[in-house]
DNA sequence: TATGAATGAGTCTTCATTCAT
DNA sequence: GATGAATGAAGACTCATTCAT
């Protein structure tokens, strides 16, 4: 006799199994962050995420206990990557001038903004989801006060090498990354009249290292 | 013959039925007005509405032609109500200082994004309302550009008595806007570890005023 | 002393009063038909009625039982003057020719059809009311059997003035009344590609005048 | 081994698997014909079809875009059936008599607007509805043209094998049709003392054969 | 484990009718 | 009588979640 003649019940097909569940769980995942990029989270059910990952309606709930399980996920993922990419883009203290690097950092910025605005305000409708999300980005070092953070730290750099005057780091990175989120959502709600974010960003940097005094 | 005392009689009681339809109006808004400050306009439905107000479901379109009618009358009717109480509290260019001034719009401009921020963010998820509640302040002249307006004028007059030097006023009320709202942003997401919002102000303004630079 | 101070108390201004009502009761019934003549009857709310009438909303109620009261007598009072004029415009047998009367009956005839129908097409959604609507022109003397009885005694009257031969003149007269509703509701419906059914009336005549047979 | 007996099993579950979700489609579309046979249109709510078929309110929306698209196709399918139930029983030229020929042809006409005029009447108080079904019969080539057009076809065979005289086969179509459509409504708005309508046909067939002149 | 059919509570909106003034 | 504000039942439609197969 054969050891088993059932063709799933080998060690073998068990990871198979797994590691197809594995996949299952990412295509929902993917399908969520795909819909997430492009709709409101209120915008998207269930059945829209089922059909955007080729799968059927109930399988989320193999792999998640519900709906926001699934999207806490997928814009935690989201997010992520967008914050990464915003870290690979950043300046070093003391290389090129203290102007072109916040530059540099104040595009990465916006672009970050850009990026994650319209998904994160879109949760302010799902208070459970949000709450869920802060807690997300927390334990993941992902928050706010990340990129807040590397601004802070920047700043700070570039006065012990003396390429900066004396002043509050922590208040230079929230007036730095304050207005350019402003920017980020003035072109978002896309109120007319308005010239393009980006443009704006030389004068920004100028007057906050001028300063407005004598 | 003295006039009559009792105050429900001749014109007042005239005045008081011709009004009685706006009566019930004024209650709608109302009701309207206390949900949208304790919930997402996305979680207000219209029975809500009608068992707050203590009337029926239909009432409200006898009224309103929809639901978004409403909401949008209460909305503007709030965010005008923090407008004009955010106006009201505007410092003069050339009194005091230009240091407490600022402190001054400062903190009324917190005010006002602490107000609001809730409930504008909770309509991004609202497109349509979204789109009409923009309409309606722009015609009612309170959009976000009178606020920025307001802070540019005032530093342009300070500028021009000769109590702030040269910079750009338009990036420095983005500056100081900006980072304002920031701060209101992240005290409603109510991040823990983040010291309070109005106690950063001080510093913020330092800091703006002497710029990054040496 | 003069007889009475209050104007609304001699015998004139209470047969005033009276007829006002009567007054409010026809221009009910004129807002009624006015509407009847322009929307199907289930489109027709009792809000409509009453602005149309420059009327409040509750007065219907005082001059009948209820929506349906108020709609049959429009009904009633639309189709019985349509009905009228279709009497008005009847040829006289033995005078001109047979032909040529019977061009003029099937024209005032298709006259009323496209009149009458779509409103009377309407009824059918409204069981309640097409009974009652049925029932009345049955009382009125304005049903259809009447417009038949008419077409029928004329073509009996000519059949004695030996203007015509010897058939059945009430088969006749379906045969002639039928083929004209059936032009008038395919004009009602608007299929493309079909003709004018008014130019198909000379032809209709023909036929029915010479019949099918060798 | 003898095949299974089980009706149930193999390729028959395997298809009655595959089509499950067309068993609810057609239940639901049955529900609707069968209140369609016995209510206006307007009279039928989405819980009244889904409590007829032993459904949830909601499955609806599982198999059909709205209401209209699943009342559209019950009324394309009991149409159609009575459609081709008339066709089957038309008669075929220069076989039998004219006159018999012509009886068949009226009764089976009788019986298609017996069985389809209070359905499709009941559609005028449904515009969106109408314009859907009258687009549907044309697609389907069941219009009330397809059913003139038989008439017309038949009596121009007729003419052609010399069995009948000249004159205009549409015009005549029309007399004919028309005149049994108004029977079919005579019987259906159940005017009392009217004799059935089914009766009269053979009169109206023989004056319609005459004519009228002498 | 995967499926997708089924569920049913919940949403906004309409409107004939009532009744206090 | 006249008013018109108030009522509330009813309608179409959505969608997260369950569960038999």
């Amino acid at each position: 006799m054969s050891p088993r003649q059932d063709p799933f019940d080998d060690a073998a097909s068990a990871g198979a199994r797994a590691s197809a569940g594995a996949v299952l769980r990412t295509r929902l995942v993917d399908a969520a962050a795909e819909l997430l990029a492009e709709r409101q989270v209120s915008a998207i059910t269930t059945r829209d995420i089922a059909r955007t990952a080729g799968l059927s309606d109930g399988v989320l709930y193999n792999y998640f206990s519900n709906k926001n399980d699934l999207l806490a996920e997928a814009l935690l993922r989201g997010y992520g990557e967008q914050v990464e990419g915003f870290g690979r883009r950043l300046p070093v203290a003391g290389t090129e001038t203290v102007e072109k690097n916040l530059l540099q950092f104040a595009d990465a910025m916006l672009t970050l903004a850009e990026a994650t605005l319209p998904v994160v305000t879109g949760l302010v409708a799902e208070p459970a989801l949000m709450h869920r999300f802060i807690a997300d980005i927390h334990g993941a070092q992902y928050g706010p006060l990340m990129t807040l953070g590397r601004v802070e730290t920047y700043l700070g750099a570039e006065q012990k090498l003396g390429r900066l005057g004396a002043f509050d780091a922590s208040a230079a990175a929230t007036l730095f990354i304050g207005s350019i989120i402003a920017l980020g959502v003035s072109g978002m709600v896309g109120e007319d009249h308005v010239p393009a974010p980006r443009s704006q960003l030389p004068v920004l940097i100028e007057t906050l290292l001028s300063g407005l005094g004598r």
